[in-house]
Formats: structure tokens, C-alpha cells, sequence
RNA sequence: GGGCUCGUAGCUCAGUUGGUUAGAGCGCGUCCCUGAUAAGGACGAGGUCGAUAGUUCGAGUCUAUCCGGGCCCA
């Protein structure tokens, strides 16, 4: 027997339920038993980052997996079900520096390495421990005991592998780059993360002049003249590391007479150029920030501004300039500075000796000045400028951006200090270069994680050589891309990438098995038992812990070349090594091939794409195809982000963010998981409460009123599931049309969730549901109220159609929203049975071949409803409610089809309308009254005398045979008494057509109805007998009866109308009311109500 | 500068292989219904489908160019 069920639901309390009945029941371990052995389905998890709690963002992305993983275990695969946690890298580190208050990378060492490592291996513990219990609260049935970690020793190990095979292929190398530098973390970061820290910012801006030594070798400066070239910069701190300035050889420059009577020389087109004119606009501009100055403007303020020359870029190359700060020690070092490049050490060659203008195709006139400073040591184009032009580097700052050694009164001092800046500029005006200095807002990169201000440094850092990216891109059509578009990105990005920077300057991470000699030779280890074999120390310290720093350093090996003892360097690797891996070091790759054939390639992929093209998809794809040379996954699906409901970027700061435990206790998880599955996953999500409730309130509640609808009934009723069932043909046209297209949505269903997409399902099911709830329950609620009786045939199938729709509409549903539908199911199927599967998630997802189909009746019950609509319409228009009955639908139809499906639908039709009779008819226009009459304009010139006589005789004729004639084109004859005739042609009549009084009309597109809307004395009556009908519902509501208990009503009135209509329908009343005994009389504490303008006094007793 | 992507109602978005009158939700307005009821429903206003040109019998849909937004790369 089907529990009571009480609406509205507690969603959020029964979701919880549900999860305490999973958990009893071992419902997850029950499935995969089910499924085990059958045909493997195969989801491949990308690592979330244990470092916090997880975000409703994530829960998007953990929808969608859980959703396909259920689907495909509906359908009767073997799944692996195994979630991946991130666990290294410098982002665990930032936290655990927060937690122990550390600023900077001095703080970890004097903690201890080994205590530091530790400390952060706690953390992603913590934290993976946390966002196992949210996952497991949004439903996502995974094998929470087997999750992958991306610190385990497979994990590191298995990347060793890999990077032993590109060392075999010599891709591995050691290179000097310049690269964004965060100097609070001390650390480089990878192209890859630049991306996420640019901000618009406005920083100090200085022009400056620079002395010519000479116009080129040989050339002379021509005694008491000053020439300068005029440079702009924003770093200013980069100046004490000038070796050269660049021009374009094309662009034309100019020789101008300015301040101070000196010759300056800049670009042409920055004289004028009105720098930042677009972002002055912007909102993002400083408001205290003021508009930039031209060149034109600065020279004439500080005294003039003559144009005296114009010249090629080409003219000025090989001209030689003073430095900025010529008089540093590092300036007048030979060779260059920290990185000592002894051929240039060999000839002598200084920064401070070197300076000379070169050319740059990329100089540009517009911002700045067209010549530009060059610092090799401290910018990725200007290091390989140096390279292409044999220029010596000075990289100035160490690893915390602070001054090394040879910088004079800069040494120790650090870069980013704003002070240090003001000195430098002090310092440049003192020696009197200073130009101007300016405010000059621009997009600078800041570290993504800590925020700090990036600088440039020269470093030395370890790569994979990219030259094979070829073989990469060939995999790429292996795959299918959902979006499509995301096959681009990837190709765009494997097109353009540079090599991959795979080392960090930190603690904890994948311990790179590079060991490096002094003798140059390096070597690539590519195992640990390789590593053992080849230890020569440090093995005994290191045996028992996990592959990472600080144990891992102690293991020594000899150097192949030389024989001496070599360490592994100490940089730890790139995250992304440990999360590309995982193909291969989470499916047994090393111990069990024939198992990882079996998942590998996976089925599935499905991520966050933004960012993900050039990290993880990137990283997947790059290694598998090194590793066995083809993609490691078939299928890639992407979605977008998680915005706000105003489509604002969550953000903690912001307090827009929503917490993932506030939004499932708040909003529920199953509406949470609507929302995500009904998205477009290509575009954002703006996820908030108030979408959120019109979620429930649209598809939960109304799912949930018609179960409840269903359940109470036929609880009442007594309804047995397992009662054989009414044949198809025995069953209502309705019950049909209503399985038709229960049918079609479990075909979409099958084939949308077999291709990857939730969101053409939804936003179908959505629609079903409107049509189950306000067109089929609303249509058939009688058939379900009905008594019993000898013969409940038509009941019976009206039960089993519904129910039959309800079980089969939560198992369609089950993967999206898992515990509504497993409460229904509970309910619904296993009160019954109980030997049904024990949950619904172990049931097989419906097929559409196993639910019948008709689709004459779906054409028929579209025009029903079309119909129906168009009559509503017209009772709005004249302000008829419902309640009041009708006499008449008259329905226009010269096809057959409507035809049938108004026969066939008649009484919905009318009921639903309120009207009486319905009247099918094909010339409903022939209703119209035509009048005729003379157009006079034309007649006037023709027949002048006659006119009159004309007109009396038209108005004699039969007006619908002469409209016919002239209609038709025909010319008319008339003929009068008196024995004349005219004839006329069609343009003399003016036809008029009007509808008879008390006939509404609905005239084309679509088909033309009417309604007769008079309203007779009876029909008002009855009118009248509803609304009392529907008070008394109302009061029964009030004093909140049971609906099978019966009442008694008193009422009183004065108004005849009112006492006549309960004398004509008082059995209507009383039976629509389950009312006893319905009788005038005193109604001492009753209820006044107005109906049709007459009061009433009600009274409603319990029997 | 190059690549990708988007542009449909006030807002957020659907719109299948080109095919009658371009749809939904929210908001707004006017009502209705109520034995699903702390809900629900109907109707209405609101659109030059970014612009222009082209292909076609027919373009929101295909092509080209331009304008505007976003992302990515340089």
C-alpha cells in the first residue's frame, strides 16, 4: 500500500533521508555488483584540487559525471568510479604558508623541509577528506574508499617514466629564458599561468633622455650641442640593467629641438600620439589618475618644441648612447652579470661599453617614445634581442626580487619597493636625464595566487622540448570535442605553445629525477628501482618515504660521464605532469596492461574547459601520446563557469560567492543539479537562489503534486500496481497521447544522454511536465475521484497510465536528480514489491520500445489543445471566467484530422471550456451577416438618376447570392419592379460582413472558432451553482477536512437568483462537495461571500 | 595583429537537416482557476533575430564583409 504523501515536500529533510537509505543499504556497492563483468563504460576523473572546500562551481562539473556515470550504469555497464584528487604544488604550499603565517621561502626552510612536506600532505588530506563528504551529499556515487591522490608514489613514479622517454627522445633540456617571476613565492611562472593575473593598474612612468656618445661609429657629435634619445619606460627599476635601445628600421623618427635647447630624437608618430585615449574612457581608468600628456605637450611646457629633421629608423642604428646608470659595478662588469658569458668576458664587452641602438621589427610609434630601453636581463623579447644582437645580460634581483651584489646602493634593496622607485627617479633627475614622470595606467600580470606584482628574471629552468608537437596534434581528431569549437582551441594552443617549462623552484611537488653534474652531463631516472640500483648514498634515508623533497634529495648517484657523485636538482615539477599522468598511474598501466586496455582510452572526459586547453586537456594529451602515442580518452566535454544570478564573477571578495553546503541546504541538491544538467554547458552559469526556486516551484513541485496527486488517490482507492493491465485499445485516447509522449521523451532521453547532453533532455522534460500536470491530470481528475463501481475498467486504466508515466518519469530522471526520484520509486514501486531492485539506481533505464506509441492521437490532441487555447483566449478577451457555462463552441474544420481529434476529444473540450455543445462545421463563415450596398463612387458617374432605385433594390436582393456573384468576379444583374435592369460589375457593391450579437470569434491564423456567449437566465444559474461549488471547496480547505469526508451546508441569502440556482443544482452541489444535506437556514458564525454580485452566507459542518 | 566564439523581447536564454505567424522563463500589465492549493493557469504588451550584401522559390539558420562583446594566442 502506497504511504501517504504530504505536499509540499521537504525536499532538502527527504534528501537526507535518502542518503542514510543509500548508505544502509549499500546501494552503491550493490550497483557495481550488478554491473560487474558487463560492458566496461569509462569515465576518466580529472584531479580537483584538495586544497579546500569544494565550490558550487565544482558542483556543476560533478553533476554532469555523476549524471552520465549513472546513466551508463542504468544502461548496464561496468564502471570504474574513481575520483582523483590534486594534490601537489605550490597552491597547497601559499595555503600552508597562510596557516603557519610564512611570507616568504626562508620562513619554509628555517621550518624544516621535512616538516613543511608533511604539513602540506595534511592539508590535501584535510581537504580531500571534506570534499569527499560534499560530493557524497550532492549524490555523486563514486568509490569514495579508492579515490586517486596525485602525491602517491605510482602517481610521481609513473611521471618519472615519462620523463625518462623524452630524455631517450633528448627533449629534456636545460635552458636560460627570462620568465614572470613572483618574488614572494620565488618562483617562475609557467605561460600557463600568467593568464589568470593581468590587472589593470597604474604604475610610475618615466621619460628620459639618454646622451649620445656619438651618431654612429666615426661620427661625432658636433661640439656644444647635447643629443638625446628620448626612451620611455614603466619599470624604472629595469634601467640599471640597460644594455641597448631599439628602433624599427622603417619607422621614421624625428629631430627635435627641446627643452634645454637639446636635440632629441623620437619616433614621428609619438609627437601627437594621444596615448591611452580608449582606456581614458574606460571605467577601469583611476580616478585619480590624470589623462596623458603628448610628447608635443610635455616638450613645449618645459620650453619648446622645433622639429628640425626627420629620419629613417635604419639611419639611427649602431648610434652609441650613455646608460642610465653607467656607474654601477655591474654596468662595467665584462661579460655580463649574475650569468658571466665569457666570450664577452674574453673582449672586454660591458653593458656600460655596449650601448648602442639596434634594431626591432616590433618597435612601434605610439606608446612611449619608438626607442626602446632594453634590459636583456629583465624581459622575455629583450633577452632574445641580446641573443640575436650578441649583447651581455644583467639579470639585477634574486629570487625575492631583491638586488644582487654589483648594484652599488641598490643592492639589498627591493625592486618592488615603492621608495626605491622614488629614489631611482631622484637619482635619474640628479644626473639630469629626467624628462617627465607620469602616472601610467597599464595591464600588468600579478601573481595569480599571492597577488604580488610579477617582475622579469633571468633563470635557469628545465624544459621539454616541444619540437613534437606534431605527433600531438595528429591525435587530436581522435577525439570528439563537445563544444566542437574546443578541437580548435586545442590545435590553436598546440600550434602556439613553447616549450614546456616543467620545473618550479619550490618544496612540494613531484620530485624531478633530474641529476644534474658539475661536469654539464645530466640524467634522467625513470623508476625507483632504477634509482635504487644507481644510488650510491642516501639510499638507507631515503628507503620507507614517499618519492618527495626532502627524503628524495639524499639519494646520490655517479655520474655516467665523469664518475663523480651528482644530486638531484632541486626543483619539484610542474603540477600539470601530475594530473596529465593519470591515464597511466591510476589504471594499472605499470602492473596490469591487459586492465588498462580495457579503460584506456576513456569514454569519457569532463572538465571546466577555461584554462584547460593548455593544461590539463593539454598535458592528457601531450603525455599518453608519448607514452603509447595516442589520445588516452575519446570524448571531451567541456562547460563554462559559474557566474552569479547578474552574471558577475563569484567571488569571495565580492560576497557573491555561495558556499556548496549553504546552496544544497538552502536550495537542495536535486535543484542544484537541475540547474547545472538544464545548462548549455558552452555558456555560463548564473546560479543563484532565485533561479533556483524557480526550479522547485516549475519542475519539483509540480512533479511532486502530481505523485502526491496520484499517491493519495490511489491510496484511497486501493490501487494495485500488479493488477493486470487495461489494454492499449481498452484505454482512453488521453491515456494514449499521454504514453505517446512519454515514449518520445524516453527516446530523447536515451539519445541525448548517450551523446553527452543533459540539457536538450531538460529542457524537454520540462515541457512533459507542463503538459502531464495541466493537461492530463487536470483533464482526468474525475476518472480518479470516481466511486468505485462494478465496472472500474476506465479508472483502472487511468491508474496504470499514470502510474505507469510516474515510475518510468523517475527512472528517466534518476540520474539527474537522484533523490527525488529514488523517494517516489521507494514509494511507488517497492512498497509494492518487494522484489523489485532495491533502489532505482538499479533499475534498467526505460527503452522507448517497451512504452507504446500512437501518433495519430498526439496530431489530434495537438489540435484539441489548440483549439482549447483559442477558446480561452476568446473568454478572456470578453471577460467570461470559466465558472460560468457556455452554451456554444462552434469550430471551423475542412480537415479531417481536426475533425476526428474534436470528436474524439469532445468532452475534454468541453469541460475544460465550460460550454455545452460543440459544433464541428466547414463554413463557419457563412455565419457572418453580409449587407450589400451601392458604391456610389462608381455607380455615381454610370447610372445618375438611378441611384436611388438602385440602392432599393439592393436592399431588396439576397444579400449572400450577390456577394457570391461578386465575389466570384461576375457581373449582376438588377432588376427592379418597375421593370428596369442594371447591370452591375463587382466594384459597384461594397460587401460588409459582421458576426451576429453574442457570438465571439476567433478569425485566422489558425482556426477560426466561435463562442456563443449569450448568457441565459438558466446558464447564469448554473453559474452560479460552480461559484458556490467552489466556496464551499474553499471553506472545506479551511477547516481543514479530510477529502472524503462528508459535510452538511447551511446557507442563507436574499437573493432569489441564488435560491432558484441551489433549487435547480442543489444534487450538483452536494455531490461535488461530498455535502449531505444542503439547506436554507440560519448561519450563526457562517461565511459571507459574494458571488455574481449577491451575498451569501455559508455554513459548512463535518458529518 | 592572428585564432576561436557570441550577438534573438527590458533581463537570462531556446530555436533541430534553411520551410507557415520567431519561442520559453523572469519582470511588467490584465484576469482566471483551485478536491495538486504557502501552489497553479490563461491572456496581453514587448522583436527591423547586430548591420549590409549575397546564395535560394524561401534565411534567425548558409556565405562574405563590417560593427560590437567575450575568450585564447602573439
Amino acid at each position: 500500500m502506497f504511504e501517504k504523501v504530504k505536499s509540499p515536500c521537504d525536499f532538502i529533510a527527504a534528501e537526507h533521508q535518502v542518503l542514510k537509505f543509500w548508505q544502509e543499504t549499500d546501494a552503491f556497492e550493490k550497483l557495481r555488483a550488478k554491473n560487474r563483468g558487463k560492458e566496461p563504460w569509462s569515465f576518466l576523473d580529472g584531479p580537483i584540487t584538495a586544497n579546500n572546500p569544494m565550490g558550487v562551481h565544482h558542483a556543476w562539473g560533478r553533476t554532469l559525471k555523476d549524471v552520465f556515470q549513472r546513466y551508463f550504469a542504468m544502461t548496464g555497464h561496468e564502471l570504474r568510479y574513481q575520483n582523483g584528487f590534486d594534490c601537489q604544488g605550490l597552491w597547497v604550499e601559499v595555503e600552508v604558508e597562510k596557516e603557519l603565517g610564512f611570507t616568504s621561502k626562508k620562513d619554509i626552510e628555517a621550518y624544516g623541509l621535512d616538516r613543511f612536506v608533511e604539513k602540506c600532505k595534511q592539508r590535501v588530506r584535510k581537504f580531500s577528506q571534506v570534499q569527499t563528504d560534499q560530493s557524497v551529499r550532492m549524490g555523486y556515487w563514486m568509490d569514495w574508499s579508492d579515490s586517486y591522490f596525485t602525491m602517491s608514489d605510482e602517481n610521481n613514479y609513473t611521471i618519472w617514466a615519462f620523463l625518462k622517454k623524452c630524455h631517450d627522445r633528448n627533449l629534456i633540456y636545460k635552458g636560460t629564458d627570462v620568465m614572470p617571476w613572483c618574488p614572494r613565492c620565488g618562483v617562475g611562472l609557467s605561460q600557463m599561468e600568467m593568464h589568470e593575473g593581468y590587472k589593470f593598474i597604474p604604475h610610475r612612468a618615466v621619460f628620459i633622455r639618454l646622451p649620445l656618445r656619438n651618431l654612429g661609429p666615426g661620427k661625432q657629435i658636433p661640439t656644444g650641442q647635447k643629443h638625446y634619445l628620448l626612451v620611455w619606460t614603466t619599470t624604472s627599476w629595469t634601467l640599471t640593467a640597460n644594455v641597448a635601445c631599439a628602433v624599427a628600421k622603417d619607422l621614421t623618427y624625428l629631430k627635435v629641438r627641446g627643452p634645454d635647447d637639446a636635440i632629441y630624437y623620437f619616433a614621428e608618430g609619438c609627437l601627437d600620439y594621444q596615448r591611452l585615449t580608449e582606456d581614458f574612457k574606460s571605467k577601469d581608468w583611476p580616478s585619480n589618475v590624470p589623462k596623458l600628456s603628448t610628447i608635443k605637450h610635455i616638450f613645449e611646457q618645459q620650453g619648446r618644441c622645433e622639429i628640425l629633421a626627420k629620419l629613417k629608423g635604419s639611419e639611427l642604428l649602431g648610434w652609441e648612447y650613455d646608460g642610465p646608470f653607467d656607474e654601477l659595478p655591474a654596468q662595467q662588469k665584462p661579460g655580463g652579470l649574475p650569468f658571466i658569458d665569457k666570450s664577452f668576458a674574453e673582449k672586454g664587452a660591458t653593458a656600460a661599453n655596449t650601448h648602442r641602438i639596434i634594431h626591432w621589427d616590433s618597435v612601434q610609434a605610439g606608446e612611449g617614445s619608438g626607442i626602446v630601453h632594453i634590459a636583456p636581463g629583465c624581459g622575455r623579447e629583450d633577452h632574445q634581442l641580446a641573443v640575436e644582437h650578441s649583447l651581455p645580460c644583467l639579470a639585477p634581483l634574486d629570487e625575492s626580487g631583491i638586488y644582487i651584489e654589483g648594484f652599488d646602493w641598490l643592492t639589498g634593496r627591493d625592486a618592488a619597493d615603492h621608495q626605491l622607485t622614488t629614489e631611482i627617479i631622484e637619482n635619474l633627475k640628479a644626473k639630469g636625464m629626467m624628462v617627465e614622470l607620469e602616472r601610467y595606467p597599464h595591464r600588468y600580470p600579478h601573481c595569480w595566487r599571492c597577488n604580488t606584482e610579477l617582475l622579469y628574471r633571468l633563470v635557469d629552468e628545465w624544459f621539454i622540448s616541444m619540437s613534437w608537437r606534431d605527433e600531438i596534434m595528429k591525435v587530436v581528431d581522435d577525439v570528439r570535442w563537445i563544444p566542437s569549437y574546443g578541437r580548435d582551441r586545442e590545435m590553436d594552443w598546440l600550434a602556439n605553445m613553447r616549450d614546456w617549462m616543467i620545473s618550479k623552484k619550490r618544496y612540494w611537488g613531484l620530485a624531478l629525477p633530474i641529476f644534474e653534474c658539475t661536469c654539464g652531463h645530466f640524467e634522467v631516472v625513470g623508476s625507483r628501482q632504477e634509482l635504487q640500483d644507481r644510488a650510491v648514498d642516501g639510499w638507507k634515508e631515503f628507503d620507507g618515504n614517499s618519492p618527495h623533497r626532502p627524503w628524495i634529495d639524499a639519494v646520490k648517484i655517479r655520474c655516467e660521464k665523469c664518475g663523480q657523485t651528482v644530486s638531484r636538482i632541486p626543483d619539484v615539477g610542474n603540477p600539470w605532469l601530475d594530473a596529465g599522468i593519470v591515464p597511466y598511474s591510476t589504471v594499472k598501466y605499470h602492473s596490469d596492461r591487459d586492465y588498462w586496455s580495457k579503460w584506456i582510452p576513456a569514454d569519457l572526459v569532463l572538465e571546466c574547459f577555461p584554462g584547460q586547453f593548455r593544461n590539463w586537456f593539454y598535458a592528457l594529451l601531450a603525455m599518453s601520446v608519448m607514452m603509447e602515442g595516442k589520445a588516452p580518452f575519446k570524448t571531451l566535454l567541456g562547460h563554462a563557469l559559474v557566474r552569479d544570478e547578474q552574471g558577475q564573477e563569484m567571488h569571495k571578495s565580492l560576497g557573491n560567492s555561495i558556499a556548496f553546503e549553504e546552496a544544497a541546504e538552502k536550495m537542495g541538491v536535486d535543484v542544484m543539479r537541475w540547474s547545472f544538467c538544464r545548462q548549455n554547458p558552452s555558456t555560463n552559469l548564473n546560479f543563484g537562489y532565485q533561479a533556483g526556486n524557480q526550479i522547485r516551484n516549475k519542475v519539483f513541485n509540480t512533479f511532486w503534486n502530481v505523485y502526491t496527486f496520484f499517491a493519495n488517490y490511489a491510496r484511497l482507492d486501493g490501487f494495485d500496481p500488479a493488477t493486470a493491465p487495461v489494454p492499449i485499445d481498452k484505454r482512453q485516447d488521453i491515456d494514449r497521447w499521454l504514453l505517446s509522449r512519454l515514449h518520445d521523451l524516453t527516446a530523447l532521453a536515451n539519445r541525448c544522454l548517450a551523446d553527452f547532453d543533459t540539457f536538450t533532455f531538460l529542457r524537454r522534460a520540462e515541457v512533459f511536465f507542463e503538459d502531464l500536470s495541466n493537461w492530463y491530470v487536470r483533464r482526468n481528475r474525475r476518472r480518479f475521484w470516481r466511486p468505485r463501481s462494478s465496472d472500474d475498467t476506465d479508472k483502472l486504466a487511468a491508474y496504470q497510465t499514470l502510474y505507469q508515466t510516474l515510475t518510468t518519469l523517475a527512472k528517466l530522471l534518476a540520474p539527474i536528480t537522484p533523490f527525488v526520484c529514488e523517494t517516489m520509486y521507494q514509494n511507488l514501486v517497492r512498497s509494492f514489491d518487494s522484489s523489485a531492485p532495491a533502489s532505482i539506481h538499479h533499475c534498467n533505464y526505460p527503452r522507448p520500445q517497451d512504452i507504446p506509441h500512437d501518433d495519430t492521437v498526439c496530431h489530434e490532441m495537438d489540435a484539441a489543445i489548440a483549439v482549447v487555447s483559442r477558446a480561452l483566449s476568446l473568454r478572456e478577451k470578453h471577460s467570461l471566467r470559466v465558472r460560468q457555462p457556455l452554451k456554444e463552441l462552434i469550430v471551423n474544420s475542412d480537415d479531417q484530422r481536426t475533425a476526428r481529434a474534436l470528436s474524439n476529444f469532445r468532452d475534454h473540450i468541453l469541460d475544460e471550456l465550460n460550454v455545452k455543445t460543440l459544433t464541428v462545421t466547414s463554413d463557419l463563415a457563412q455565419r457572418q451577416k453580409l449587407s450589400i450596398k451601392a458604391n456610389f463612387k462608381t455607380l455615381g458617374p454610370k447610372y445618375h438618376q438611378d441611384l436611388k432605385a438602385i440602392s432599393a433594390c439592393l436592399a431588396q436582393a439576397d444579400p449572400a447570392a450577390i456577394a457570391a456573384g461578386a465575389e466570384a468576379g461576375q457581373q449582376i444583374t438588377l432588376a427592379a419592379d418597375a421593370g428596369q435592369s442594371w447591370t452591375l460589375t463587382p466594384e459597384d457593391i461594397l460587401i460588409e460582413k459582421s458576426w451576429p450579437e453574442g457570438l465571439a470569434v476567433a478569425e485566422p491564423p489558425g482556426p477560426m472558432i466561435a463562442l456563443d456567449i449569450q448568457i441565459t437566465p438558466e446558464l447564469f444559474r448554473e453559474g452560479l451553482a460552480r461559484d458556490l461549488v467552489r466556496h464551499i471547496q474553499q471553506i472545506r480547505k479551511e477547516i481543514d477536512l479530510e477529502i472524503q469526508d462528508h459535510i452538511t451546508v447551511t446557507y442563507a441569502t436574499d437573493s432569489p437568483e441564488v435560491s432558484r440556482a441551489v433549487a435547480e443544482h442543489g444534487q450538483y452541489i452536494c455531490s461535488e462537495t461530498l455535502c449531505d444535506n444542503l439547506t436554507p437556514g440560519p448561519t450563526d458564525d457562517g461565511k459571507a461571500i459574494t458571488i455574481a454580485g449577491q451575498s451569501v452566507t455559508l455554513k459548512v459542518g463535518r458529518v
